[in-house]
DNA sequence: GGCCTTACTTGATCGAGGTCAATCGAAGCT
DNA sequence: AGCTTCGATTGACCTCGATCAAGTAAGGCC
């Protein structure tokens, strides 16, 4: 993991109101004091590391996480040992939001590299949401918001071939790598070819051949979980549907 | 459609407060006087037919919509005529809750057969939950419990083989109608073969063998729309991975 | 009633991608 | 360094479900 750098104990402390990611993650035109309010509630712990989990399957929900750096993937557990990849988590997504209905998490969140994570007590947040409307607004909007998504993630899984989903993927990571000021077309992948895999529905040697077909076709670079890509517009194709009309599932 | 009745006018004049499907889309512990002023924004259409729109896909988001009597269904216009099939709506269940981010609707909603819906401005439903925090609550729970719901199908898009997409779907359908009130075991779907199929990411005609399949192995009677599930038991087996050790997607 | 359109069913064939198996290479350990 | 382990890659083969192609039955309309 030498490719990814240290956090420093200091970038934990930062407020809310500094924070690099406070465009992502907090509310749009909240007031000042507000913001102070909402920091108040926000526990920052020491670095995790990989394996860490946040939360368990099974275990009382309790607080929201903000990935501020590094990298969470949720999962569920499922029978023998076998688990399903539900979501890979960048600095400013959230986690948790799906436990809000049951208060029990159904997933599990570990961490993929050394990360720092923001803890938001749900029901000190809830509290807050109600005498600050902006911030309910802004609540509802992030719900939302992972629920388009969730409906695109489906969209991709029901119909869309191998290629489709690994260059989805690619690109999604690329689009919110960018978000965050990082680049967009050089990046390390902290999650396993088995876990993408998982993720996309598909077999880590389909992922593998997809890496390498990729490559030998000038879409990208590969080594290991370094990853460059090199023809983003001809991935963006692929993704479309104009993939000079491949094997596009039934639909119809 | 002679299967389905007609709704009475009287019907769709009925309140909140009395309407039966209040523990379904009503805040759990609501006040009465705020029952009053959450029914006071609540509009009343005539019934729509078969085939109405409640809305389409990039019209601008205004109102949630919640299915009183009848069937909805949600899709994506693909490329091409093609449609991409996002979920069949039972009465008590809300639509367009992905559409308030980005303020705009990314699908379309389709009347499946005649239908009674209640329109909730959401911009109003907003203000009120703003004074009303259990509606607000509810409002949290109502999301998370979406998002969960699409991780689930998602899980199933991701891993399972077509056998367990189906009796999946139909023990949904079941468990919804018996939380309706509704005969668990005997009803009639208001979806094509070919809706299904889009909808589970597979062939009509896969969807048309797998119910041969399933009722030449007693597990059901179907008769062109009407589905009379004879053992329960066995679907929710087939469904839960020990389907005596069938071919289980890698998973890992 | 008879025609027509649309939905569903059933059979035959094909291919994307999963499974099995072997090899390779990198990172971690003593 | 040398050993070990786990992840990634590559090849051979096979299965599930898509696609193609009829054929059948039901509702709609004159």
């Amino acid at each position: 993991m030498s490719e990814h750098k240290v956090i420093s104990f200091e970038t934990m402390r930062v407020a809310c109101r500094s924070c690099t990611l406070a465009t992502l993650c907090l509310p749009v035109g909240l007031a000042p004091e507000d913001v102070e309010r909402l920091d108040g509630i926000v526990k920052r712990s020491r670095p995790l590391h990989r394996g860490d989990h946040l939360f368990r399957s099974g275990e009382r929900f309790r607080s929201l996480y903000v990935v501020k750096t590094g990298s969470v993937k949720t999962y569920s557990p499922a029978e023998e040992g076998g688990e399903q990849v539900l979501g890979f988590h960048l600095p400013g997504e959230v986690i948790g939001l799906d436990a809000i209905e049951k208060e029990v998490h159904a997933c599990s969140a570990k961490v993929l590299e050394t990360s720092a994570i923001c803890e938001v007590p749900f029901s000190r947040f809830e509290e807050l949401s109600n005498s600050i409307p902006s911030l309910q607004h802004q609540m509802y909007r992030l719900l939302s918001k992972e629920i388009s998504q969730d409906t695109e993630m489906l969209l991709l899984l029901g119909k869309k071939g191998a290629e489709e989903r690994l260059a989805t993927f690619l690109l999604s990571m690329s689009r919110r790598l960018r978000k965050r000021g990082l680049s967009a077309t050089d990046f390390y992948l902290s999650m396993s070819r088995h876990e993408i895999g998982n993720y996309l529905g598909l077999a880590v040697e389909t992922v593998s051949r997809l890496f390498t077909r990729f490559q030998d076709e000038g879409l990208l670079k590969v080594n290991r979980k370094h990853v460059q890509l090199t023809d983003l517009e001809a991935l963006e194709e692929l993704v479309c549907g104009t993939p000079s009309d491949h094997h596009q599932q039934h639909i119809t």
